[in-house]
DNA sequence: TTCATAAGTAAACAAACATTTACTTACTTT
DNA sequence: AAAGTAAGTAAATGTTTGTTTACTTATGAA
């Protein structure tokens, strides 16, 4: 049997998610995608079932995977408060500044209802990658480091912020200069852990 | 000659915000919208230009700027810096607990590439409807109230929570109760105001 | 009351869409 | 070396897309 070919699979995946970025989610079809990998567009229906299984896996492998890994690295759940933040702030930062494109479709995560709702699914099933973090947090509010909150309150306050900056990092096409730099976005973690600190 | 119906005209933009937070912006077609609104295609483009025109016009009037005209009510730059974000956060989860379907349009604002466009040439056409909360924080910064920061981070750090916490608050359909409550909310704001205290 | 005119409609247009059919190619197993 | 098989292709499928054409309707001005 003849093996499939990952350089193709790869090419499938990566000119999806250039496409996307570039030209938006609504704006990407299989027979664009097809001539801009050099392939027929029955090869992609050989390694996705159809266009909304291509874009859940583009999604919850090829960005959520990857970015729920970047971002604990070197993380420990039994870390300083402020050490671990910081931790997740620079990691996530450090990803998506190498990953443009993955950004560019996780945006689309909050306001696709399709892959909205992957996102949910795959929080429940997938044992929640969230999981260090979350045991991270309680820990330290129980120790009352933190104010207690909801977990979705706190992951408002730590990560949407982020989110925000990365997404202003990548505007400076238009701007005279990079308005994001690195001690602008860890004076903002710094804020952001203050606001949590009891 | 006959004047223009405004109730169709108003239909046709209720019936589009509703598919989009239903099914997602790439699920609007031209057909779908009119055959929801009970109206011709053609009648679409007797008050659109075509679907780029309507979607910008949608998101810019109907959503971007009616929610800017909600959150700026009863705020004034000169007020207290605790007091005056709380009333921009009261007056945003207000404005969207009011209207689910321009909050999902503004979702997608941040990830497809022409809204996202719209949204920044808005910002700088228009006078920017940020002014007044500009003058707001420089104001305070200059007083030594809060930190010196780039007003994008102010924005990232201010808002962006606010929406993460209303997009879980309309995400309680699959969960027993609701997670975001007012006090929640009214937590959350006092944290980030911490946060940026000097 | 008539008439000019833009609003509105139903039906159609070519182009683009997701997906499939019929066929060829390349590799593993024997 | 031959055969079996899944990977891969080119071209076509019927459907849906955004938009337009040709026509009808309703209304304010004369």
């Amino acid at each position: 049997m003849r093996p499939k070919n990952l350089e193709k699979e790869e090419a499938i995946r990566t000119i999806a998610l250039q496409i996307i970025a570039e030209e938006g989610l609504e704006n990407l079809s299989m027979q664009k995608l097809a001539k801009a990998a050099n392939i027929s567009p029955r090869t992609i229906y050989i390694k996705y079932e159809n266009k909304e299984d291509l874009l859940i896996k583009l999604f919850v492998d090829e960005v959520l995977g990857a970015y729920e890994k970047a971002i604990l690295e070197k993380f420990d759940p039994d870390m300083d408060f402020a050490e671990g933040v910081k931790r997740l702030w620079t990691n996530a930062f450090r990803y998506f500044k190498n990953n443009r494109h993955a950004f560019a479709l996780m945006q689309y995560g909050k306001s696709s209802p399709l892959l909205h709702k992957a996102y949910q699914e795959r929080d429940i099933k997938e044992g929640d990658y969230f999981a260090p973090i979350h045991r991270f947090l309680e820990r330290n509010a129980k120790a009352g480091v933190i104010k207690k909150l909801p977990q979705e309150a706190y992951r408002a306050i730590l990560f949407s912020p982020a989110f925000d900056l990365i997404n202003e990092y990548f505007e400076f096409q238009d701007r005279p200069k990079q308005v994001i730099t690195d001690k602008v976005f860890s004076d903002c973690c710094e804020a952001v852990i203050k606001g949590l600190l009891k």
